[in-house]
DNA sequence: GCAAAAGTGTTGTGTATACACCCATGG
DNA sequence: CCATGGGTGTATACACAACACTTTTGC
């Protein structure tokens, strides 16, 4: 375990600043031998989207290979709002869903890093357009990628697999209307198994959050399919993501 | 929505490099007004244990009221290592367990935080001891404390009483050996309502976590309980932790 | 009329809940 | 012998999984 010469009272008052930044007010941290540096922050955000069939991943082209998008967050944004931000700019995608995923030191450069990780969804709908600059890759064939990225892939999949149980994540993944087939499609392309067709529409027509919408889809030679609407009241995300608004 | 002036290619290479410490290789940054300045880190750290039907809080006397512990990130350690640090130099106790909760950016000081949000259990044994510097506050009746501080524990109850539903987290706030009714009292002190005995211990048991050690607790004028031992085998917090072990 | 996807019910099995009494001990 | 908490079983409701056929349409 490293030395704790860096380490600052656990009970003192506001944190201490950094020599780079710090006022001159600073006091308790004049003796410090070797003053650690602020490391960098680094928002990095994994999205998901599904297309026939398969569960994409948007990867931007890097100095070397392939990589997640990433930005620095802003000192006047909450963190969730600079991973919307950074999402928007690094793919011209409006993500319909974000969720902070896990926050990591990681040293991979040179420098020091903490990543915080971000998951957002998109639907279908919106992602036949390829994020500018970056390309859709399907989550089970990808490029090499940092080890920290590849750690906020898996994370995010385990997360996103767990949510489908509790919670409707998945309607995040589809366009304003859908027919059941679609709702179930994306289940089935996220967990990578086939589920039951009459289960599944039971389950999810009796948890209430559908409305059926008087429009039907007829895409080929057998009978339409109705159009669902996902009822926006109140979506119960609740359970991981935390009760408060994020703020200042 | 701030302007977006300070944002960085979201696909580009290494994350840029604050002014402070960047290289001079980081061309793309130059013309870029009034570049943002690295945020401060800082680790909350909240601390749970279960006395005597109270759910308490390590607090700390900060320069104005109370506080969680906190510090600052080593660039050495992984984030949970910090945090364990933390804990423990704040505290003098040794946390059974650690979880990583929110990561969240605020200006509570003039400066820019990065708070990270961390929550660690204690076993009711080592309790007692107050924690250095710091007192145990009942849970229900905290004093004033910062904006930050409050997220934290809200959202720390929240994320421990739903973990308890489908985890083994409670173990953690007690000691090696312990009756049933004792585990059940955790429960109900931290769920805050009762529980049915017969069908608590049914499902404890049938859950295969425990083993019954061959002593009994006689501490009254009634009948002895059977210690139980909690099974360490597999401890199958998984489903919101990461699967990875976080490192560099 | 046939191919192709939409749509629809029942049954069994396991899991969670509600509920009340006897047991062992110390004083 | 009595007060105190330890310990036990059953009946019921509900959630979930397995399973196959009819309907509507386009060609």
């Amino acid at each position: 375990m490293v030395d704790e010469g860096v380490a600052r009272d656990p009970w003192s008052g506001p944190p201490a600043v950094a020599p780079a930044v710090s006022g001159p007010d600073d006091a308790r941290l004049d003796a410090a031998p070797a003053e650690t540096p602020r490391p960098a922050i680094d928002i990095r955000a994994i999205l998901f989207t599904v297309a026939d069939g398969a569960l994409l991943v948007a990867l931007g082209r890097r100095d070397v290979g392939w990589g997640l998008p990433r930005g620095d967050p802003s000192p006047l944004d909450t963190l969730d709002a600079s991973a919307r931000r950074i999402v928007r700019e690094g793919t011209g995608l409006q993500e319909q869903y974000l969720e902070q995923l896990y926050t990591l030191s990681v040293r991979e450069t040179p420098d020091w890093t903490i990543i915080v990780g971000y998951m957002a969804l998109v639907c279908s709908g919106a992602a036949p357009p390829p994020p500018q600059a970056g390309t859709w890759h399907d989550v089970t064939t990808l490029p090499p990628l940092s080890h920290a990225d590849q750690m906020v892939i898996d994370y995010a999949l385990v997360r996103l697999r767990a949510k489908l149980g509790y919670t409707n994540v998945a309607f995040h993944l589809l366009p304003q209307t859908f027919t059941l087939s679609e709702l179930q499609g994306a289940y089935e392309t996220i967990l990578s198994r086939r589920l039951d067709k009459r289960n599944f529409r039971r389950r999810v027509i009796a948890s209430g959050i559908l409305s059926p919408t008087s429009e039907k889809r007829r895409d080929g030679s057998h009978r339409p399919a109705v159009l669902y609407r996902f009822r926006a009241n109140e979506d119960h995300e609740t359970h991981l993501t935390p009760p408060w608004a994020e703020g200042t």
